[in-house]
DNA sequence: GAGGATCCATGCGTGGATCCTG
DNA sequence: CAGGATCCACGCATGGATCCTC
C-alpha cells in the first residue's frame, strides 16, 4: 500500500490556542511515532537530511509550506523553530535565522529588518539531538512560546546594527562568526565556492560566499533557562 | 556498461572556422547517429522532451551549458537555433528567441536589446520534423550562418519598437500574437494560469502570463530561402 | 495555419538545519 | 567548541522548444 498523501496535508490551526495544544501533545513523543502519524519514511541519519525534523514539526502543526516574507504561521505572527537539545535538555547547536542581504536596502533599520520580525515570536520545539541516539527514538520536548524581552532585545539590535554596518560598508572580508554576542553571521551556501552577490567598499558588485544570520548556542540556552524558571 | 559522461563533454571550437566545420559534418546525419557519438538515448516522441534536439546540438558543438547573458558561443557572439524543418525543407514553427521583459527597464532601446543581441548572429541548424517520422530517424541539414540584412533589421526593430510600448504603458491585454510582421509575442510558460510579473497602466505590478518573443515561421522560410540562392 | 498552451532540464535562491575539523 | 562547511527540498526563472485545437 502507497503512503497516503492525504495525512501529510494537516489543516493548520484556526487559533493559536489549537496550535499550541497541538504543540503541547508532541512533548514526550518519539521523532518515529510523529513521522507514522504523517505516514513518512524516518532517516537514518540527519547528515543527508539535515532540515527533516523542522520540515516534519511544519507538517505536523499544519504551517503553510515555505512561503516568502511570511512566519510560518502567519495568522498568529508565530515563527516556528526546532531546537536540537542534549540529554540534559540544553542545545547543542546554533539556530539559523535568515540569510544576510549582502546587498542591504538603503537606509534598513533594525525595526524594518527580517531578524526582528523572525524573532518577534518563536515557537521553539526542542528536539533530542545527537549521533548517540537514532532519529527515530528521538524524543520531543515541551514547546515554550518566546518573545524577546527588552534587553535581549537591545542587544539583538545592537549586534545586527554592528553586523548591517560592515555589510554597508562593503568591508565583506572583515565578516566573521566571532561577532556579535547573540547574533553571529556565518556561511549559507550549497559549499564555500557557492557565489552570491554583495557590495564592495567601492559600491560595486561582487561575488562573494552567501551568508546567513544565526543565533548563538549560549544564548538559545539562556531562552529555554528562563522558561523553566 | 554505464554511459561515459567524458562523452558528452565536448571541447568548445576554439575558432569560428572550427565550430563551422563540426556544425558541417552534423549535415545529413540522423539524430540517432549524433546521439549514439554523445552515448545519450533517444526520447521516443518530442511531446515529452521538446527542447532535447536543441540540447543535443549545444552537447555536440561543444556551446557553454545555459548561461544568463550569453551567446552560446559568446567568443564569436553566435546564438545556436535548431529549426524544425518539413520534407521539403521549409522551416514548420516559430523560432522562440526569449522571454518578454514585462517591467521593462525605463528607456531600453532596439539598439540594447536582448532581441537585437541574440539575433545579431544565429547559426540554424535545419532538422527533419513531423509526427510521420521517428525522432531517432531525423536528418539534420546544412548549417546557415546569418545576420540579418538592412532591410529585416529595420522590420524586427519596428515589430520590437511596436510590441515594447504596448508593454511600456502596461496595456498587456492589448498584447496578441497578431501583431508584428517577423517578430510575435507568445506565452512562454508552465501552462496558462502560471504567474509572472507585470506593469500595468498606472505603473503598479501586477501578475500575468509570462510571454516570450518568437519569430514568425514565414520569417524563418525566408532567411533560409535567402541562403539557398 | 497559427495563436495560445504546454513540456523538460537545470540553476539559483530560500527555508529547513546539522556536520566536521582544527 | 564553535567557526566554517555542507546537505536536502522545493519553487521560480531561464533556456531549450514543440504541441494542439480551433
Amino acid at each position: 500500500m502507497p503512503p497516503d498523501p492525504d495525512k501529510r496535508r494537516v489543516r493548520p490551526p484556526a487559533t493559536e490556542r489549537e496550535l499550541m495544544d497541538r504543540a503541547e501533545t508532541l512533548a514526550g513523543r518519539t521523532l518515529q511515532q510523529v513521522a507514522a502519524m504523517l505516514d513518512l519514511p524516518v532517516p537514518r541519519r540527519m547528515v543527508h537530511a539535515k532540515g527533516w525534523i523542522g520540515t516534519l514539526m511544519e507538517n505536523y502543526l499544519g504551517a503553510g509550506a515555505g512561503s516568502l516574507p511570511q512566519p510560518d504561521f502567519p495568522a498568529f505572527g508565530i515563527e516556528l523553530k526546532t531546537l536540537p537539545v542534549g540529554k540534559d535538555g540544553l542545545p547543542r547547536e546554533s539556530t539559523y535565522i535568515c540569510t544576510v542581504p549582502l546587498v542591504p536596502a538603503a537606509g534598513t533599520r533594525w525595526e524594518d529588518s527580517l531578524v526582528k520580525r523572525k524573532l518577534s515570536r518563536v515557537l521553539w520545539i526542542p528536539v533530542e539531538a545527537g549521533a548517540d541516539i537514532t532519529v527515530a527514538e528521538r524524543r520531543i520536548g515541551s514547546p515554550v512560546l518566546w518573545s524577546p524581552d527588552h534587553s535581549q532585545e537591545q542587544v539583538l539590535r545592537q549586534d545586527w546594527e554592528e553586523l548591517m554596518e560592515i555589510i554597508t560598508l562593503g568591508d565583506l572580508d572583515r565578516l566573521s562568526a566571532r561577532l556579535g554576542k547573540y547574533l553571529q553571521i556565518r556561511p549559507k551556501a550549497r559549499d564555500a565556492s557557492a557565489l552570491g552577490t554583495g557590495t564592495d567598499a567601492d559600491g560595486q558588485l561582487v561575488k562573494t560566499l552567501p551568508r546567513g544570520f544565526y543565533l548563538r548556542t549560549s544564548f538559545t540556552r539562556q531562552i529555554l533557562s528562563d522558561c523553566k524558571k
